[in-house]
DNA sequence: AATAAAACCAACCAGTTAGTTAGTTTCGTG
DNA sequence: CACGAAACTAACTAACTGGTTGGTTTTATT
């Protein structure tokens, strides 16, 4: 492959991310893809089998992005047990200025899983591989708790992803016009992140977590 | 309208409640919505003007099963600081055992919603009405710390919803096979929201809210 | 200049799908 | 029983959409 074709399928890539990002699987349209990239649609199937590994390689494609970012672990000052709330708000602004796109697409991707999952199984795989290495990462680092599970970590990952696209979407739109302003989202996110506890907190409420293996 | 019509109009709107919450707007089929309420799709479009109308009144249909369910925190116990976690527990459990689709309805919704705003604005402003309504009895029960917005509360609900299907959908089916056992997942839930931070932790994170207006 | 990969153009195919139409049958109620 | 609402059957349309084909032009490289 030439210079100018690997130039031109991220183009593609990079289109397809925008276009699946707003819309999903479903409401993607391939030509609306072709269109963006500045590019005729017959190229997009010169360099991908279909929709669905156009899909599959855009997911795969933004994780190539974000790399084994251990980074996210080391600067955190000298305090030895920093809060969750600041390594997650770290995380997402890590991820959202790396690939805007990022969360957004990994809620769809959670959601429509389940239609394509012959195809995207390995994906995803690739994809938790990559989060748990930076789980694993932050292990090392003596960062999270023995408690916090990776289960868990995905879940605030997870909850980020979902209150991005909650504000972005509905909330700034609808009722808390507020939240357009970035510097006041930016605070409701710091509020909410402060909701979830730093493992000093676990302690009180120990008694909940009778029996839960990790 | 007469009996028989109510019913079939009920019918639909359950099968549309599966369907949608299964493949969300653009993955639905209205086909397979006629086949499973068993009715002929001409009879869907005798009732909703259109596909968007039906998902519209499908958004409508679950919050009008829900309810105004200030019960939620009613018997809370005598113990006059409950922890978030329980009470957000409670939350999930209780919608999710009314209606089972609620939260990945939700979900969809959340990411649909920039498509077709025109049509679901009312629906959604409705939607929030009604958890502004549940909110505030949590408020005058004196559950919710001022601190807790209604933003955030949105948020943690967002997070309990995204989590719901997070596992139903990928986390079992791909890494995490025990999550597929309900008991182990309560568990998971348990844990999760247990780092979600009761108001007695805020205190130590004060730092962090320098200026964040409710 | 010759060559081959890369890209374009534009029409086309085939399957899908939201939505419609027309005529017939079933059902409930006065 | 009579009447109208409710439901069915079944075909149809019109637009959409993923994917293809064949022939032409551009571009980079040797």
């Amino acid at each position: 492959m030439q210079q100018r074709a690997v130039e031109t399928r991220g183009r593609i890539l990079e289109a397809a991310v925008r276009e699946f990002s707003d819309k999903g699987f479903h409401g993607a349209r391939v030509d609306v893809i072709a269109t963006a990239a500045g590019v005729n649609k017959q190229r997009i199937y010169a360099y991908f089998a279909n929709k669905e590994t156009l899909f599959s390689e855009v997911i795969r494609h933004i994780f190539t992005l974000i790399g084994d970012e251990e980074a996210l672990f080391l600067d955190l000052g000298d305090d030895d047990a920093p809060h969750m709330s600041e390594i997650l708000l770290r995380h997402y602004m890590f991820f959202h200025a790396r690939v805007p796109e990022f969360w957004r697409l990994l809620a769809w991707e959670n959601l429509e899983s389940g239609r394509h999952a012959h195809v995207l199984k390995d994906v995803r795989e690739t994809a938790f591989a990559h989060l748990r290495r930076i789980y694993h990462a932050g292990q090392r680092t003596g960062i999270f708790h023995e408690r916090v599970s990776f289960a868990t970590y995905l879940f605030v990952l997870s909850a980020i992803a979902f209150f991005y696209y909650a504000n972005q979407r509905t909330l700034s739109q609808t009722l808390n016009r507020d939240l357009a302003d970035p510097a006041v989202r930016e605070q409701v996110i710091r509020e909410c992140l402060s909701l979830l506890a730093t493992h000093d907190h676990l302690a009180s409420t120990e008694a909940m977590h009778q029996g839960v293996s990790r």
